[in-house]
Order: structure tokens, then sequence, then C-alpha cells
DNA sequence: GAGTGGTCTAGACCACCCT
DNA sequence: GGGTGGTCTAGACCACTCA
């Protein structure tokens, strides 16, 4: 019973749905009514409450199979949303000044270190960069970056100096497929001097690799100060 | 110019937006036609292209604001979803035979270590348990876990000697509300015992905290082996 | 004020898949 | 075979917010 006399919502049906599942009025893997009923209760039409299901299935909470129905899931699906932060939003939305410095700039081989052989095809050219990202004026983030130049010969072309490779990318070639990792790792050279950390020190790090018709377009690790977590909640 | 003669369907209309933007035919911060108009170039009812709008929405491509219309971000607002996995379903998964061993079970008061102390109430009872998931006979995680026992004096009579506290808690709160962290740790004793690594190791750890009408129920760190990486793709 | 997206309705057809 | 969810349609009203 949620409502008054007004028409109910999509969001008042998932809500209510939600509630009597927390009740136990509906419990873990119990089959819920069908569209048709529900939403005969709920004297809407079958729409709405389509829309409350199809939601509450997206966020792990329900399971739903043509014939077999909609059922509670036992150990609900839990599935976590991290925003991919741009680190210079970040900054500035901390209230920070953001800087930004190139430490440098060389291009390479494909095979120059091991991890990368399942990242590039072998042998080709790359451009190597070390950057640091700074909040006021103090290292907030390194980042180990390499681009093939095989797939974005204009990369050679830019400097990089001031335009961070992030920002050269987005506006390059946005809206490409993405790998995102998150990875611990002991801090080493050139990381513990750009970041000022002990040598082993546990850094969180967020890998990427960014493809683009099949080709992999860039890699890059960025290390973050001890102590930095991403956080979410659902 | 999507289909032949065949209807549209939402997947299909999302697939053509994309490849509009992915071509620059819609190039960043351009105001895509509205509704009505886009309904009418691909021939089908508003609420086909409503959908499609509505989910690239969702994935950070597009942005959307009554009557000023429908827009490419210009830098896509990526977010990444990641499963947060059941350790004992993300072994069997792997293949391997999945075991947990209690190490130990003692009471304790919310002052026992200061970073308690922003999650847990003052002084609060607790019980503390070091757990390890192991995958055929091998560390794989270790558990390092408290539960409030005045939000739930049942885990008191839980032996969780046989079943894991994460298997116990879901069958007595599911649907609870949860924060999730990752962050990478230096390895401490008794990590370093039980997981059979170096003292200082860079660990990869998620933190969990879980409420249930406004009281929290448990707080958990998960430390994996190093080299884990949580992975997704978008 | 007026144009846009957000949502609901009532009806329909179909694909899937359990029994 | 038949019941279920997945999706589309055509129309409608409303809330928001820009100009």
């Amino acid at each position: 019973m949620p409502d008054a006399n007004d028409r109910l919502t999509y969001r008042d049906i998932k809500a209510d749905i939600m509630a009597r599942i927390q009740n136990r009025r509906w419990g873990p893997d119990q089959v819920l009514p069908a569209e048709v009923e529900l939403a005969a209760s709920y004297g809407c039409a079958r729409a709405t409450v389509n829309r409350a299901l199809t939601e509450l299935t997206d966020e792990g909470i329900l399971e739903r199979r043509r014939k077999a129905g909609t059922r509670v899931r036992a150990a609900p699906l839990r599935a976590a949303r991290f925003e991919i932060p741009i680190v210079r939003r970040q900054i500035e939305e901390a209230g920070a000044v953001y800087d930004y410095r190139l430490i440098s700039r060389a291009e390479c081989r494909a095979d120059a270190e091991p991890r990368l052989g399942g990242v590039f095809a072998a042998g080709e050219p790359l451009l190597h960069l070390h950057c640091l990202h700074l909040a006021d004026d103090r290292p907030f983030q390194f980042e180990n970056r390499f681009i093939s130049l095989a797939a974005l010969p204009q990369a050679r072309d830019a400097a990089f100096d001031h335009l961070g490779p992030n920002e050269w990318l987005v506006s390059a070639v946005p809206y490409s497929e993405v790998e995102v990792s998150f990875l611990a790792l002991g801090a080493e050279a050139p990381v513990t001097t750009q970041l000022g950390v002990e040598p082993g020190q546990a850094l969180f790090c967020m890998e990427r690799t960014t493809w683009w018709e099949g080709r992999t377009l860039t890699n890059v690790r960025l290390f973050h100060l001890p102590g930095y977590r991403m956080t979410t909640r659902y």
C-alpha cells in the first residue's frame, strides 16, 4: 500500500517492491507475481511495472526469465559503480590548484618492457611519457604512459609539455573502448622520486588501456599517493 | 542509415547514434535534434528514441536537460562497473576448490583500533574475526572483520568455523546499505603469515562497511595476494 | 512563455523457454 | 503449448528550465 490517491510512478513501485523484499514479505528465491498481476494490484499500466522491475534487475536485486517469471536473487548480485576521475577535474573539485609537468618524453618499441607485450603489437613504435600531476604544488599523481605511434602518428607532433596526454587523447580520440584495472604496486623509481615515497611503499594504481577499431592506442598507469582510495556506495 | 525495411529497435538507434558520435558527425558539445525529430527521421515512436537516449545518458555519453535538449558530452563521463565478487563463487568459477578457515575469534570494543572510531559507535562491543579463504588449498584472501554485537547480537551464537561471516551476514541481513573502497596497503601481521607474503608487500585491499537502518553492522578488509587486480571494460 | 525531456497509458506482437 | 517478459506504438500530460 504505497501512496494515496495520486497516480503511482515507477519509482514508487520500485520503492514498494524493495521494501517488501527488505521486510522479507518476498523472501530470497521467491517468485513475484507476473507483471500483469502487479500492474492490476498497483492500478497502473504494465509498462510502469516493467520499468520498475527492469531497473531492479539491472541493480542486481531481481532475476528475470521469460516464462519462469521474476524472482528475488538469493545473494544480491552487487555491482559498484566507480566514476573514472579526470585528474584535473578531481583536483579542482577538491578546491586545489591543478598543475601539470612533463617529466620525460622518449620514443621506444613495444618490447621495451615485458608487460607491454600483451598490450601492443610486437615491436610497434611507442611514445613513452612520464608526467606528474600536482595539487597546490604538491605531487598528487604520477603518470606512466605509452602511446602507439603506429595508431596515432600525430602524437609525435604533440609536445605534451603543457597539455597532459589524457586531455590530448580525449580531444583526438574520444569515445574509444577502454579497459580499466585497479591494482596495488610497490613504489619503484621513477615513481619514488616523483611522488616522494619510499621504495616498496604500497601505492594504489589505476591502469587503463584504450582501443580504437581493434588497435591499441595507449596504455597508462596512474600512481596515487599512499592512503588513496576509491570509494562508492550502493 | 541503420537497418533495412525491418522495424528499428532501441538498440539499433543507440548504435546509430553512437556511430554518429564516433564519426564526429555529432561532435562534442553539439546539440542533437529533439526526440520528436529523431523519432520522425528514424520512423519510430518517440518512446523508442527516448529509451536509446536515456541509456546513452546513463552511460555518460550524452547529457540531457529539459528545454535545453540533448548534447554530446565533451569529456565523456566514464563510470566503470565492477562486480563485487563473493569469494566462494569467485574461486569456484575459476575451477578451483574453495575452502575456508577461521583463524581467530575474539570480542573487543570499537576503540581497539583507531580507524574503527569513524565506523562504529564509540566503545560499542564488537566481534573480531580473522578468516582465510583458500583456493585449491592455497591462501587466496585474508579477511579481517568486525561485527557490531550491539546491532547483531545473534552473531555471538554463530561459530563461524565452517560458514564464513559473509555468507552468514547475507542470510541474516541481505539488501543492506554498503560502502565499498579499494585501496593499497602494505602487508603487516597477521596478513603476512596467513597469505605468506613479506612485510610491506603491496596488497590490493577491498574494504566494505555495511549499515542497516542507520547502524553500522560490519566492517571488513579483504586482502588479496600480490598481483591481484580488479578489471572492467566499457 | 514555450520547447524540451520525463513519464504514464492502453494496447499489441513476439521471442523465449518452462512444463 | 502456453505463459512470461521484452519491446514498440500512438497518444497524452506534466515538470522543468531556458531565453
